[in-house]
DNA sequence: CGAAGCGTTGAAAATAATCAAGTCATGTGG
DNA sequence: CCACATGACTTGATTATTTTCAACGCTTCG
């Protein structure tokens, strides 16, 4: 693994406390993966053994029903680390992970991770830095899904990926993501069809600018307004 | 703090590494909290500074939106750990807690945390392990909540009440905690209406026995049965 | 005894899901 | 390079579910 990759890691939260030697050390012991778009990493209940940091591509978290019916419990991009309960205990992974767009990732064994946290306590509490987080927004978004009807939910939604994926598009902002209306439905918690018929209004109100799997945002201010209390 | 404390934290996952001294040193350092039914702990946005333990009654974990919205996260009894993440960092509680029965909790400062965490870095494993329950938990109904209608996640609802709060009841297992309807529909994303509707229609059909604050459940079978699949 | 809190139930309304039938791009193979 | 198959998206009509609003009965407790 090169230079590049240990600036890569230097990044991340997990991490911050190491030295450069051990940083190095760090992916020089990594194994570099790379997914296609459309491509699984891991099912949910495979044997959790590995933690992964995105190099570049984006990366969705989903949980299937017996029935079929997929959850998006995240969206990841770039300087992301995940799985990283993987490097403490023997588990499995409560979700599957795949890739969106083709994606590059740096990946460790439990064993490794394990012997770092040996040396490097302090990362434990990192680790948990991490998780918390996580934990946070989930309970965030569990709130919404309770409480929200599905248009203020899906505003959020796209403001929630447009914080973590936006860049500035032709007229406004861009998210850059090859989403499909069943992606945000099921980013939403709602359907297909509604997804789409609430889209469709915003783009006709001039908020939105959608496409095929392109979503661009031209009036945030709007977008926000509808976050925060339906329209009238 | 008494013995009969130290016993008690012996059967806390985060402490199953201590030596009986460490113990006992826990023990004595911890703060005793007594609440009356419907009394708060702390409130969302609080700073969070003390980690609890419940000794004895029902803590409910809530978070409320500026609308006055009210979701449950957790009901959580006798031995249970919470606000772990309050010992590892400088935060604040993202959720409120009330006790709901007469409550009697252990709780530690910050600082008594950070240095036990600091002496056996071991421990932070294990609040990870906590946490990472939680979120498993979270992501659980995350799910249910995106996919599955109001009847179905009721019913998990209540079994996973009985799982943790069951005790033997008159004819069945009773939960032992007195939640309102309000309280049911907060835990399951529903109204009050809809809760009490649902439970009156499986009384009627022999499944739960249920009053005031009370429901027992008397068909364990039909009710995963429910859980599994609506009714046709 | 009275008030407050909790629970139930009916009727109406709103919301979202479902079903069905399209259109429109996109890219692929002929 | 074009035809065509496929996947993505849209839209209308219908239906189901759930919420909302309103009214009332029953307990429990002060």
């Amino acid at each position: 693994m090169n230079r590049e990759n240990q600036e890569s890691l230097g990044r991340c939260a997990l991490f911050t406390d190491l030295q450069e030697e051990e940083l190095r050390d760090l992916a020089r012991a990594a194994r570099l993966d790379e997914r296609g778009a459309g491509e699984n990493l891991f099912l949910m209940g495979d044997p959790a053994d590995r933690v992964y940091w995105i190099e570049s591509g984006q990366i969705r978290l989903s949980k299937v029903t017996e029935q079929g019916e997929e959850v998006i419990v995240a969206v990841l991009g770039k300087d992301n680390l995940f799985a990283v309960v993987a490097g403490l205990r023997e588990t499995t992974y409560p979700v599957s992970a795949d890739a969106m767009t083709p994606s590059r990732l740096l990946s460790w064994g439990r064993s490794d991770m394990a012997a770092l946290f040996g040396r490097h306590p302090e990362l434990v509490v990192n680790a948990m830095e991490i998780v918390a987080a996580r934990m946070r927004e989930l309970q965030d978004r569990y709130h919404e899904l309770a409480t929200l009807a599905v248009p203020q939910r899906l505003a959020r939604t796209l403001l929630r990926l447009a914080d973590e994926h936006g860049r500035p598009g032709d007229q406004g902002l861009l998210l850059d993501l090859r989403l499909t209306r069943q992606d945000l439905a099921e980013l939403t918690g709602t359907t297909l069809y509604t997804a789409s018929r609430i889209v469709s209004g915003w783009s006709q109100a001039g908020i939105l600018s959608s496409g095929r799997r392109r979503v661009e945002i031209l009036d945030l201010g709007a977008l926000e307004q509808l976050a925060r209390s339906g329209p009238s």
